[in-house]
DNA sequence: CGCTAACCGAGACGGTACGTCCCGTCTTTAC
DNA sequence: GTAAAGACGGGACGTACCGTCTCGGTTAGCG
């Protein structure tokens, strides 16, 4: 049983989640000020700092909150269809989107706390799951070749997406989902 | 004609520059104090100010003295085996590496300021570079399928490689570099 | 007819008053906190702003229920005598009591509410009437001089006695008294 | 020696002290706000730190500066004359003067903080001192009774200038200087 | 004897000041 | 004449209380 929460505190938890999703994605991680996010807010410091030990603890629920959900947004169609426009899904979401203009934010503070580091492996996790599905479905269908590690191809769909945004100046283009995936899953 | 700078100013750019690598490696992005890079550097703050606009001025000069040079460790045999240890030599770099504890940073940095960013493209295009290189060659005596498309391939090599690092608990393991390299560009 | 008070608000109330007088006494008027009282009382914050404005009126109240009453020890002997107990008795209470270690706060809360100006006045003017009493019987019966200033003659004693406690490092010793009485109220 | 002070140093010193004597006097001891010292005095929060420990650190440094100094008025004119008019000198500021408000916050501080206390004693010393030496003189030539306990008479005369100001409403009147020394210190 | 209204505790709320840390600037001292 | 040392104004941190404000949950006493 979940202790009854006053409407009051459900209001201000939830401006205050809004309001740091909103900060972290305008200002970054390292200008991330609690103060500004209490403004934002329209709630004191203090209202903040009751339900949060400290600026990454905030950080991290706030993520709880943020992660949009990758709904495959079809479920009719080839696997091969299906693995595509999921990918195209996440390149989407990477390229632009409240999420993708934290994922910064999350890459560093997981660096130096357990929290973050929990949410992103929960997170990716997730994220390798639908994948995992999807290709094993294709392969017992016979769209994939069956002796291929899903494991890797998962790593090399997701981290062709990433990379682009994280590591360069170009994001990867959504539309060429489907011919990553014809290259790292060719047809039989 | 360039202006001759006294071995004093250069003592102090190297140890700066050394010690604002240390900091970033040990504390992160978020942590990271001038001050502090100053204390390690056995040097007067104003000593920093006077040769670094800012604090991320000083970051993005530090990784310009940080990137590991990522020679290819043979040029002897395929072109497959030379991809694939490069590959390896790349994964091991982000395994464990200064510049691997620096890339949380260098990428939270990289949203905000142009420098970093900058920084950021040059060297992933390098990276691409030499990859591509390689891949061509490969194609040219037969190893590699020629109908691939080299700059996909390389996204999904080095993503591959970046992802498990950057948005999951479990980094690419540099010895499954040859299989990764089988997988995206398999033998004809 | 004044309106029936619960035997609950009562209680309250008197754990209050008891609880507030003990924090001033143990912490002072600087880091007096409602909290606090509230806590050692082991009752509600609301509580006590339901009965009190604020954080002085309680205090003031206090120190209605915090003052020892000067009571003449003996109404036997020379006026001298007993005005020389009376000395001592205040002396004692000046030197160590409860209220005693409020005098401080009552000083610096005086300075600035008019409620504790108020009950400073009333009470330093009970002092100065039992006083009052004694000398007048005094020169009465031909035991004090009677050409005296009775007014500038208590404020000289009850000044010794409170300056060595407010103003010095060592408190007026009680058994001093009828040094005192004698030095400024010599016999005729 | 002492260490050199820059006149920045001074400067800011100076200001800082001027203003926290000016909010001691004026919103007392339990309102003084370290921030509000800071804007008087035109100043940043941190330079403030940067001299003084804390609060009570501050406050007490400024009382150092603050003792208005009881030079005696006249050397002139018998010894009760010259201790009349140093009475009354320090009636004077006690009744009215910028140490006279800060007066309650010294009593209040030093009831809990060690440097607050040992300024008062030494202050309150001093006054002794002069009034010491002039009792001393008198008696010597003759203008005071001899046998007096020069000790208590100080308090006596002492403690009836500050009784009136701090455990009353009404002050002690600097023009009856005269008559509180006749009172205590009686002609032969 | 049971109802209902006052009173209670608990504690969230918007604030304000604390004392700390570090920023990037500026001044002074010393080598 | 340059670099160290470090003071400066500024501003965010996380803490402690302020005085206000809902909340449900007793209690007490009247009907």
């Amino acid at each position: 049983m979940t202790t009854a929460v006053s409407p009051r505190v459900v209001r201000s938890r939830t401006a205050i989640l809004r309001a740091a999703l909103e900060e972290l994605a305008e200002v970054g991680y390292g200008s991330f000020a609690i103060e500004s996010v209490a403004a934002r807010a329209h709630v004191g410091k203090s209202t903040i700092y009751r339900h949060w030990r400290d600026k990454l603890d905030l950080v991290a629920d706030s993520f709880e909150n943020a992660h949009e959900h990758m709904v495959p947004l079809a479920d009719s169609g080839s696997a091969r269809d299906r693995l595509s426009l999921l990918i195209q899904h996440v390149a989407e979401v990477v390229v632009d989107s409240m999420f993708s203009r934290c994922i910064p934010a999350l890459i560093e503070g997981a660096e130096r706390d357990a929290r973050l580091r929990d949410f992103q492996s929960r997170y990716s996790a997730l994220r390798s799951r639908s994948l995992l599905e999807l290709i094993a479905e294709g392969i017992e269908i016979g769209e994939f070749v069956p002796t291929v590690d899903e494991e890797m191809a998962i790593t090399a769909l997701l981290g062709a997406v990433f990379y682009g945004r994280l590591m360069t100046g170009s994001p990867f283009d959504p539309l060429r989902a489907r011919e990553l995936v014809d290259l790292i899953l060719p047809p039989p």
